[in-house]
DNA sequence: TGCTATATATCGGTGACCGATATGTTAAAC
DNA sequence: GTTTAACATATCGGTCACCGATATATAGCA
C-alpha cells in the first residue's frame, strides 16, 4: 500500500453515508450530519479531502454525475472494500464503547483524595497504587 | 473556555486509562494499549502531549509523585469533569456504532452497477438515487 | 438587492500525532 | 564488561487531517 489509508472518524463517518446508496459529495455532507447526530458538520475541504484519500485507498469510487436543477452533482459509490473497512471500524468502536462502559461502571463515583501530596515534596500518589 | 478542547480519540483512552486509579505516564500507555485491543499504542510524545491539553481542559490533574526502583513516577488522576466527558464520550461512540450497525445491516451485500456512465458524458447515477 | 440553500473545488493556517532524540536507572542477555 | 531491553521522564520537528475562508455558479425568497 502506497498510501497507508487512515481510518479518521470523519472519513469513517463518509463511508457510513455511503452504504445506502451512491451520494453526491453535498448529500454526503448532510447524511454525515443525520448519521452523527448533528454532531458532525462536515467543512467542504474536508469532504473532498476525505473522498480523495478514500478513493486512493480503493475505498471509494466515481458512480457518475448528473445536471439536476442546473447544478452538477458528482457521484460517489462505496466499494467492497468499503464496506469491509466499514464494518471493520464499526465493530472496533462497538467493542471499544463496551470495554468504556464496563470500565466506568466499574467506578460509578469519582472518590475525591483526602490526602494531599505535601507541598513541593514526594508522596504516594493519593489513589492508593499498589 | 479559553482553549476548547478536541475529545480526541487517543485523549479518549488516556482518560478511560485513569478511571479505575491514577496512573503515571508509562503506565497509562500500557492500559491504553490493552483497552484498545493492542491497536492503540501512545508514543511518548503523543501521551504528554494529550495530558497536557487534559490537564489544561480541567479534565485530569496531578495526583502526586513517587520514586520506585530508583526511577521517578508523576502521576495523574481523573477530575469529576473528566468523568463526565468520558462519559459523555462513551455513549456518543456506542449510539454511533448503533446507528453504524443499523444502517450496515440494511443492506448486507453491495450491488453492483450494471450500467456504466457513458463515456465523457453526464449519466444517471448508478445506484438509483431518487 | 441581498441572503440562504444547493453544489462544486482549492488555499492556507492550525494543531494533534508521532518518529527521533535525550537523559537516567535496573536487570537480563551475551 | 558491554550491549540490549524495559522502565520512566520529556521535547523537537515534520507530517497531515481538519476547517475557515474564498471562489464560482444556479435557484428561490424577502
Amino acid at each position: 500500500m502506497a498510501t497507508p489509508f487512515r481510518m479518521t472518524e470523519q472519513a469513517y463517518l463518509v463511508l457510513l453515508a455511503l452504504t445506502a446508496e451512491p451520494l453526491h459529495g453535498y448529500a454526503v455532507i448532510q447524511v454525515v450530519r443525520e448519521l452523527s447526530g448533528g454532531r458532525t458538520v462536515l467543512a467542504a475541504a474536508t469532504l473532498y479531502g476525505a473522498l480523495d484519500r478514500l478513493g486512493a485507498a480503493g475505498l471509494v469510487e466515481p458512480a457518475g454525475e448528473s445536471v439536476v436543477d442546473g447544478r452538477l452533482r458528482r457521484y460517489y459509490r462505496i466499494t467492497s472494500d468499503g464496506r469491509a473497512a466499514a464494518e471493520a471500524e464499526t465493530e472496533r468502536l462497538r467493542a471499544l464503547a463496551a470495554r468504556a462502559q464496563e470500565a466506568l461502571r466499574r467506578r460509578p463515583v469519582a472518590q475525591e483524595a483526602r490526602r494531599r501530596p505535601a507541598a513541593g515534596g514526594f508522596a504516594a500518589p493519593a489513589g492508593g497504587v499498589a
